[in-house]
RNA sequence: GGGUAGGUACCGAAGCGGUCAAACGGGGCAGACUGUAAAUCUGCUGGGCUACGCCCUACGGAGGUUCGAAUCCUUCCCUGCCCA
């Protein structure tokens, strides 16, 4: 069975609503996938993801390899087992710490010299082994190893990059050939596709990743710095470029309104820190626009989080308490707080696929961005 | 009553003659965060201005010394501790 499948195309915009058939359920799309980088989605245990409709996490290949170790991971038959997620995984390749961590790694052309961010230690990144470890891991969506290009970057510095992620794309493919899955489920295998902000680029990558077949394609090195305006023409020329019948995943991507205008571009996937890590930074996004709890003006607020989003969270405490929590420092804030923010963004991606499959999703996406903006923000 | 240590901004606490509207914490107020080195980071926190500079009010109260005092002297008030 194939991966992905359309169910429905908006007849207004490139948007189309279809379903990722992986081993570990049928996913429909579009699909926010919260960010579990270390095995777990920061403040959220695992049941209240499913409360809240998650079917896919991310899991961050650099990270595990190093705690607890891909091995020890397969000791417990993988990472499904290890962490007690019945859903689906998608693994990132540590492409993205070749970006973050640029200050603790050396680029080479087998692969990326990394020393541990958590003690100091020297790693070997291959597009071949961190095939190897994401086999061990087991994840359902494996991510190849790219260079996140830095922006600003050169055009020549861009071209470079691209081409050593090709190159990667191209090894990363061949090594995922000759591998087997371990634990009886079935692995998929996304390219990244790198190019900077040069349209050229970008669409020259593409055609080639293209060629190499993977089982989707990903969109990388975007929401990095640079306006949302040439992001959106850069997601926009590039779901141009895609297979309509392969999923296609915009990495790290974003604001509510980031991921309603790229879903209107076609794009099926998507994942962001910003719903956890803005939720421990005490900004909650809500169905009326995004917050700061911390802010004064919540102290006396008798109103609930938000009532409109399937979150229990939401439609069980006050905003003032929500605030209290914060302010003295309690686990609970940082708890409710994330719980909303992941009910708010599954909410919004389940209820934009509702509107594809409508055939009104431009109007709602009009009227809901109203709505988010009017709020405080 | 005697001795002793001290009273500094919302709180705690440095400073001990000019570079002090006063370090540093905390608290308060606001902002940032986009394939997570993040329960993190940044800014503001006496008042008033024709503000990248000036004026006013400020280091318990009142006097004094000095060109100049949060800093030295006198005295008063208050607090902690010890002894009666």
């Amino acid at each position: 069975m194939n991966l992905f499948q359309i169910d429905k195309k908006d007849p207004d915009s490139k948007a189309r609503a279809g379903y990722l058939y992986t081993d570990h359920g049928v996913i429909p799309t579009p699909v926010f996938m919260p960010v579990g980088t270390q095995g777990t989605v920061k403040a959220i245990e695992q049941r209240e993801l499913v409360d809240y409709g998650a079917k896919i996490i991310l899991g961050n290949t650099y990270h595990l390899y190093l705690r607890p170790g891909d091995k020890v991971v397969n000791h417990f038959d993988g990472l499904h087992k290890f962490i007690n997620w019945k859903g689906a995984i998608l693994t990132d390749s540590g492409g993205y710490q070749i970006f973050s961590l640029q200050d603790l790694r050396k680029l080479k052309e087998e692969g990326a010299e990394f020393k541990s961010h958590i003690d100091g230690s020297k790693h070997f990144f291959s597009p071949e082994n961190v095939v190897d470890i994401q086999r061990n891991l087991g994840s359902d969506i494996i991510m190849v190893l790219d260079e996140c290009t830095p922006y600003p970057a050169e055009r020549k510095q861009a071209r470079d990059s691209m081409e050593l992620s090709l190159r990667w794309a191209k090894r990363s493919r061949v090594a995922f050939d000759k591998t087997d899955p371990l634990y009886g489920h079935r692995q998929f295998q996304f390219g990244i596709g790198q190019g900077s902000m040069y349209k050229d680029l970008r669409k020259e990558y593409l055609e080639r990743m293209i060629e190499i077949d993977f089982d989707g394609n990903a969109m990388g090195g975007l929401s990095v710095g640079e306006p949302a305006e040439m992001m959106y023409e850069l997601v926009d020329l590039s779901t141009d470029i895609l297979p309509e019948d392969k999923p296609r995943y915009l990495m790290g991507v974003g604001t509510p309104e980031n991921i309603l205008t790229c879903i209107e571009m076609g794009v099926d996937m998507f994942d962001c820190v910003l719903p956890t890590r803005n939720a421990r930074n005490g900004q909650i996004f809500t169905s009326r626009g995004k917050i700061n709890i911390r802010n004064a003006q919540y102290k006396l607020s008798d109103e609930l989080i938000d009532e409109n989003v399937d979150s229990y969270a939401g439609k069980n405490f006050t905003l003032g308490y929500l605030r209290h929590l914060f302010i003295a420092n309690e686990i609970l804030g940082l708890q409710l707080a994330s719980q909303q923010n992941i009910a708010f963004y599954l909410w919004l991606a389940r209820t934009a696929r509702e509107k594809i499959i409508d055939g009104c999703y431009s109007d709602w996406k009009k009227e809901i961005l109203e709505k988010l903006s009017g709020g405080n923000n």
